[in-house]
DNA sequence: CTGACGATTCACT
DNA sequence: GTGAATCGTCAGC
């Protein structure tokens, strides 16, 4: 849902993994709006048991392999059998700092250490074991701010990387905080 | 069973 | 700027 991927931003997303607590504040997501959606996995009523987690009702993780490389990390936030889900795509880190560099291992650019959806997975120990976790457990969980975004901060744009979706590649459901330097891709 | 491909990242020209 | 990596999922036979 829309309106939950805006006010995903600033939240913090925690995970104790391994037995190493990560903490990063969200400062990019994407909205992927269910069945009418084509960039949504869930398309169409399509149910599989990869897609199978998104129907589950709001407050589940919903996590995948992509490129068969990568793990992106999802909120699921509708009510059950309303396969809604806002993609988290770029933190910036605020407490396992080191964990997050060991777990990543490349410490070129540090705005890459969370700055990507593929990126912030790697560095929080997020796996598709993860896949339909409950976010108010104690393994991976959300928590506010305080502070709510102020709206003149928050940018709207075009998702990325879904050119396959036709028209619902141009609508504006990819959100993020203006001038965050850890906010991933291009404009 | 088989083949195509992806909500990405990185190395390299 | 281009292309490779790499494998689970999915549709189709």
């Amino acid at each position: 849902m829309e309106t939950i991927a805006r006010e995903l931003l600033n939240a913090v997303l925690y995970t104790r993994i391994d037995g190493q607590l990560c903490a990063g504040r969200i400062v990019e997501t994407e909205a992927y709006a269910g069945t009418v959606d084509r960039a949504c996995h869930a398309y169409g009523g399509r149910r599989t048991k990869r897609t199978e987690i998104m129907y589950l009702p709001g407050g589940h993780a919903y996590v995948y392999l992509i490129y068969g490389i990568h793990h992106l990390f999802n909120v699921v936030t509708h009510r059950k059998d309303q396969p809604h889900a806002v993609l988290i795509r770029a933190l910036e880190p605020l407490e396992g700092v080191e964990v997050m560099i060991r777990r990543r291992n490349r410490p070129d650019n540090p705005y890459k250490l969370t700055g990507g959806p593929g990126l912030l997975t790697r560095a929080l120990g997020i796996t598709t074991r993860d896949s339909g976790v409950d976010l108010t457990g104690d393994r991976i969980w959300l928590e506010e701010s305080g502070e709510p975004v102020p709206e003149k901060t928050i940018v709207r744009g075009p998702r990325i990387g879904v050119d396959y979706a036709g028209a619902d590649a141009l609508l504006h459901r990819r959100y993020w905080i203006k001038d965050n330097p850890w906010v991933s891709g291009k404009k």
